[in-house]
RNA sequence: GGGCGAUUAGCUCAGUUGGUUCAGAGCACCUCGUUUACACCGAGGGGGUCGGGGGUUCGAAUCCCUCAUCGCCCACCA
C-alpha cells in the first residue's frame, strides 16, 4: 500500500461525509441509551456562515461526537432562522434591483420570493455546515417559519393571550423608518455621535421676554406641547403658570414643572414633544399634554407638523435651523456628544421613538422562573461571568413589543371585526366561531386578519421544544426523550435576544429548563481586534479556508485560540497549524503502516518499555480530558490531545518503538502501536472527524462501520512511578542532546555515557537508542576529557574531543550554581520561618523539605563540578 | 452615568482553591540537521520585573485598594 506523505483532505472529506450520510449515522431515534441533545442556534437564512458560526458549530460538533463515542444517543437538531426583518430587507433590495416595490406585487407574491430566497440560502448554509463536518441529524432539520414551528408559535401566542400576558395597545415604541416597523428595545443599538445642541428662544406669551430651551432635535419643535422646568429652579419661578410661543409653529403652550428636568443641563428648560421622545411621552401623560405626531412612518414630516411637510426629518432639521436663525431665535449652537439609537438591522438608520399600536408581552412575572433557575444553577452558564449580565437584563425587564410591520414572519393570529373588536384565532373559521361565541354573527368578508407579523425571536424562543413537535403533542415521545436538551453553544451577543428568552419560554411552556448548560463562545475578531463583519470585509471565506487547510485544519485552528467566553483574534496561521497537525498524525499512521513484521521476533525490550509508559501516559491524558470536557475547557482539551499525539506519541513513543533502519518489527510491538493509534484516532475524532475516520478505516477492515459510532478509549488507572521514571530518562536524553548541540557533535556519532552512583533508574537500552549512546559506564577517576552535566539529582558525563573552554564552562556551571543557591536560600528561609511551618499545610511543608534536600544535593554536585574543572 | 472584562515572551493566549523550579503553551525568531514517517519535519536555543503603585499574607501572576490604557454590555439627560 502506497500512502502519500502529505495528507490531502480534499480526497478524504467528501468521501467520508457522504459515507456518514448514506449510512444515516447522525440520525437519532429514541432508544434505551442516555440521550444527549443539542439544538443548533439557527443561523439566519440571510446569508452565508461567518467565522463565529464556524466556531460555535465546531464546538457543538465536538460535544456531539464525543457524546456519541461515549455511548450516548446523540442528537443534534439543525435548522435555520427566518430572520424576519433581515430577510425581508434582503428581498426588498432584490426587488428594488428589478425596480419593483413590495406593495406593488402584494403580500403573496412577496412571500413567494422570500421563500425562494430561503430555499437557496438554507441550502448554502447546510452545505457549509456539512463541509465543516457538522454531524447534525439532517432528517430533523427545522425552519423557524416552517409549518410545524408556525403552529407552535401560534399556540404559544394564543395561550399567552388567554393568560392575559399578551395585550395590544398604543405605546411609545422604537420605530425603524427604513424598514417601517416597530422594534424591540434590544433591536436598538445605541451609539455616541457628534451632534449640535441648539439653544432656541421661545417667546414668553404677553411679554417681550424669551425662554431659551436647548435641543439636539429642533425639527421636533413643531410637535412641542409644553416647556418644562424644575419646580425648584429659581431662575424660572416667575414663569410659573405662564405660556410660551413655540417658534415657527406659533402655538401657545404651557410652561410646566417637573422634577425630571436636570437643572444643570442646557438652560434648565426642557421642551416637551410627547410624540417623539420617550421621556417627553411620560411627562406628557403625567401632565395630560396634547400629542402632536409630526412624523410619518417613513420619517418624513407629516401634515400635522404644518411645516416642511414631506421632507425627511434630517432635511427638516436643517431647514428649521435656517428659519430659526433668520428669525433670530437661535441664541447659540454647541457641539455635543449624545447617544442616538440605530436599527440593529439597518445600522445607518436612526430609530425614531414613536407612539404606535402594537402587540406586547408582559414580562415581569414571566421572567421569575428564569431568574430562579440560573440562581440555583439548574441552568448553568459558562463562563459564569455572564450570569450578571443575564440577571441585570431580567431584573430590569420591560414589556416586549412583539409585533412587526413586515410580511415575512408569523402572521399575528388576531382577527378584527369592522368595529375593531378582535379575537385570537389561527384560522378564519375559528375566528368566526369565536366571534359567534361572543354573540356576533359575522361573515368571512367582514373580518380581516392582522397585517403584521411577530418578532423573529418570538419563534426562536420556543426552539428547544418546538423542534420536537411541541405543537402537536406536548408529551410526545421525542420531547419526553430529548427534552430538556443538554448543552447550548452560542455567542454571548444573543444572550438577551435568545438565550434568556428560551429559558423564560422553557419554564413557562414546558415547566422544565430548556437546556442544562449554556456555553458562551467569544466573538471572533480579526487580527486587529475588530469584529468580523461584511462591511469591513475582514471575515475570511470559510469554504476557501477549508479548501486550503481542510475542514479538520480549520476546526483545530478555530479552537486553538478559543477559550470560553473570551473574544478571540482569528488568524489564518492557526489553520496552518491545524493542517500541519493533521499531517503529523497522518505520517505517524504511515510509519506504523509501513512496518514489516517478523513474526518470529520476540518483543523488543525498548518498545515494550515505551509501550508500557505510553499506556500510562494515555490514561493520564484521558483523565485530564474528562475533566476539561466537563468544565467546557474545549480548547484545553484539544491542546492536551495535541500534545499527547505530537509530543508523547510521535516524538517519544514512536521514536522509541520504531525498529532500527532495515529491521522488521515484532508482532507484539506492532499490535501495541496499532492499538495506540486506534485509540488516538478515537480520542481526536471529535476535533478532527475526517482524518480520524480515514486513518481508523485504514487500520483494519471495519466492515462498513464507522468511527462515528466507535467507543471513546477506556481509561485505566496509571502509575505515577512509571511516568516519573520515564520523565527522568527523557530529561537525561534531552541533556545528552543538549551537550551534543553545544559541542557540535552530530547525532550519528555514538558516544559513551558516564554516570555516577546508582544506575537503577536508567533505561539503558532506551537511552542508547534515543541519544546515540553506545555504552553506559560508571565513571571513575581515570576518565578524562569529560563534559559533565546534572539531570535531577544525578551527574552524568559524556566525552568530548575538542579542548574545552574552561572559562566558558566555569561560567556556565557558576550560573547554574548561583540559581540553585538562590533557590536553596529561598527554601531555607521559608523553612526557617516559624509561621510558615506552623501555618502552611503539612504537604506543602513536606514538599518544601524535599525541595531543600534536592537543592542541597544539586548544589553539592555543581560545586564538585566547578572544583574539578 | 452604571456594570463587566482585559492588560503575562515579538504575536495569540493558558495559568483552576494563593503553595512543587510557577513565570507556561503554540506560533514567530536563532543555531544545527535532508538519519526512509513527516521540512506541513527533527534536535537544540534565546526571549517576560506577570500594565504602574500600594496593601493583606509565612508566601501573590493569583486576594484587596488605587491609578492608567484598551474593549464590551447596559442606561430616557434633552
Amino acid at each position: 500500500m502506497i500512502i502519500d506523505s502529505k495528507y490531502d483532505p480534499s480526497q478524504v472529506e467528501d468521501k467520508w461525509y457522504s459515507f456518514w450520510m448514506e449510512h444515516r449515522l447522525f440520525h437519532s431515534v429514541p432508544d434505551d441509551r442516555e440521550p444527549y441533545t443539542i439544538v443548533i442556534p439557527p443561523p439566519n437564512v440571510t446569508g452565508v456562515l461567518h467565522m463565529g458560526h464556524m466556531l460555535n458549530n465546531t464546538i457543538q460538533d465536538i460535544l456531539i461526537r464525543r457524546a456519541r463515542l461515549m455511548g450516548k444517543n446523540a442528537c443534534w437538531v439543525p435548522g435555520t432562522d427566518h430572520a424576519s426583518i433581515a430577510t425581508e430587507a434582503k428581498v426588498v433590495n432584490l426587488l428594488a434591483e428589478e425596480g419593483v416595490h413590495k406593495r406593488e406585487i402584494g403580500r403573496e407574491a412577496f412571500l413567494e420570493r422570500a421563500w425562494e430566497w430561503k430555499e437557496k440560502h438554507d441550502g448554502i448554509i447546510y452545505g457549509q455546515l456539512k463541509r465543516l463536518g457538522a454531524s447534525c441529524d439532517w432528517e430533523r432539520s427545522k425552519f423557524t417559519l416552517g409549518s410545524d414551528l408556525s403552529e407552535s408559535v401560534l399556540k404559544a401566542f394564543k395561550s399567552l393571550y388567554n393568560e392575559g400576558l399578551i395585550y395590544r395597545g398604543a405605546r411609545m415604541i422604537n420605530w425603524d423608518p427604513k424598514a417601517k416597523t416597530a422594534l424591540s428595545d434590544e433591536e436598538v443599538i445605541r451609539k455616541d455621535v457628534q451632534s449640535k445642541l441648539y439653544y432656541v428662544k421661545y417667546l414668553v406669551e404677553g411679554s417681550d421676554q424669551y425662554l431659551t430651551v436647548a435641543t439636539t432635535r429642533p425639527e421636533t419643535i413643531l410637535g412641542d406641547t409644553a416647556v418644562c422646568v424644575h419646580p425648584d429652579d429659581e431662575r424660572y419661578t416667575a414663569l410659573k403658570g405662564k405660556r410660551v410661543i413655540v417658534p415657527i409653529a406659533g402655538r401657545s403652550v404651557p410652561v410646566i414643572q417637573d422634577d425630571y428636568v436636570d437643572r444643570e443641563f442646557g438652560t434648565g428648560a426642557l421642551k416637551i414633544t410627547p410624540a417623539h421622545d420617550v421621556n417627553d411621552y411620560e411627562i406628557g401623560l403625567k401632565h395630560s399634554l396634547e400629542v402632536i405626531d409630526t412624523l410619518t412612518d417613513d420619517g418624513t414630516m407629516s401634515e400635522a407638523a404644518g411645516y416642511y411637510i414631506g421632507e425627511d426629518r434630517f432635511k427638516a432639521r436643517k431647514l428649521i435651523v435656517i428659519d430659526l436663525r433668520e428669525q433670530d431665535l437661535i441664541e447659540k449652537e454647541e457641539d455635543i456628544q449624545n447617544n442616538v439609537g440605530f436599527s440593529e438591522r439597518n445600522p445607518d438608520t436612526v430609530v425614531e421613538p414613536r407612539i404606535s399600536t402594537q402587540w406586547f408581552l408582559k414580562m415581569k412575572d414571566l421572567v421569575k422562573p428564569a431568574i430562579e433557575a440560573v440562581k440555583r444553577d439548574e441552568v448553568k452558564i459558562h463562563p459564569p461571568k455572564f450570569k450578571k449580565v443575564y440577571f441585570n437584563w431580567l431584573d430590569n425587564i420591560k414589556d416586549w413589543c412583539i409585533s412587526r410591520q413586515l410580511w415575512w414572519g408569523h402572521r399575528i393570529p388576531a382577527w378584527y371585526a369592522p368595529d375593531g373588536d378582535f379575537v385570537i384565532a389561527v384560522e378564519l373559521e375559528e375566528a368566526l366561531a369565536l366571534f359567534e361565541e361572543k354573540g356576533r354573527k359575522l361573515q368571512a368578508n367582514e373580518i380581516h386578519q392582522d397585517e403584521d407579523v411577530l418578532d423573529t425571536w418570538f419563534s426562536s424562543w420556543l426552539w428547544p421544544f418546538s423542534v420536537f413537535e411541541w405543537n402537536e403533542d406536548e408529551h410526545n415521545a421525542d420531547l419526553e426523550y430529548y427534552y430538556p436538551t443538554n448543552d447550548l453553544v452560542t455567542g454571548h451577543d444573543i444572550i438577551f435576544f435568545w438565550v434568556a428568552r428560551m429559558i423564560i419560554a422553557g419554564y413557562h411552556f414546558t415547566d422544565k429548563r430548556p437546556f442544562e448548560n449554556v456555553y458562551f463562545t467569544g466573538m471572533v475578531r480579526d487580527n486587529k481586534g475588530r469584529k468580523m463583519s461584511k462591511s469591513l470585509g475582514n471575515s475570511p471565506d470559510a469554504l476557501d479556508l477549508m479548501d486550503r487547510f481542510g475542514a479538520d485544519g480549520v476546526r483545530v485552528g478555530m479552537l486553538l485560540s478559543a477559550p470560553a467566553g473570551n473574544d478571540l483574534q482569528f488568524d489564518e496561521s492557526l489553520c496552518l497549524q491545524g493542517r500541519n497537525f493533521a499531517n503529523k498524525l497522518w505520517n505517524a499512521f504511515r510509519l506504523i503502516k509501513g512496518w514489516e513484521v517478523d513474526e518470529s521476533k520476540p518483543e523488543d525490550g525498548v518498545a515494550a518499555v515505551a509501550a508500557n509508559w505510553f499506556e500510562n501516559r494515555l490514561s493520564q491524558s484521558l483523565e485530564g480530558l474528562d475533566q476539561q470536557f466537563s468544565q467546557f475547557r474545549i480548547s484545553e482539551a484539544l491542546m492536551t490531545s495535541y500534545k499527547l499525539i505530537w509530543d508523547d506519541f510521535c516524538s517519544w513513543y514512536l521514536e522509541m518503538a520504531k525498529p532500527a533502519f532495515g529491521q522488521k518489527v515484532d508482532t507484539l510491538t506492532l499490535g501495541k502501536a496499532i492499538g495506540f493509534i486506534d485509540k488516538l484516532t478515537r480520542l481526536i475524532h471529535p476535533f478532527m472527524p475526517f482524518i480520524s475516520e480515514e486513518i481508523w478505516q485504514n487500520i483494519e477492515d471495519r466492515n462498513g462501520t464507522s468511527i462515528v459510532h466507535a467507543s471513546w478509549p477506556d481509561r485505566s488507572s496509571f502509575d505515577d512511578a512509571i511516568l516519573e521514571k520515564m520523565q527522568f530518562n527523557m530529561d537525561l536524553i534531552s541533556g545528552i542532546r543538549q551537550k551534543r548541540a553545544e559541542m557540535n557533535v552530530g547525532n550519528k556519532e555514538l558516544l559513551i555515557l558516564y554516570y555516577q552512583g546508582s544506575n537503577d533508574f536508567l533505561l539503558a537500552d532506551l537511552i542508547k537508542k534515543m541519544a546515540g549512546i553506545e555504552e553506559i559506564k560508571k565513571r571513575d577517576d581515570s576518565n578524562e576529557n569529560l563534559k559533565s552535566f546534572v539531570v535531577g539529582q544525578h551527574e552524568f558525563a559524556i566525552p568530548f574531543n575538542d579542548k574545552i573552554d574552561v572559562d566558558e564552562e566555569r561560567a556556565r556551571i557558576q550560573k547554574e550554581l548561583d540559581y540553585a543557591l538562590g533557590f536553596l536560600n529561598s527554601v531555607d528561609r521559608k523553612l526557617a520561618n516559624e509561621r510558615f511551618v506552623s501555618n502552611a499545610p503539612e504537604e506543602v511543608v513536606a514538599i518544601e523539605k524535599k525541595k531543600q534536600e534536592d537543592a542541597l544535593n544539586k548544589v553539592k554536585l555543581l560545586e564538585k563540578q566547578l572544583a574539578s574543572i
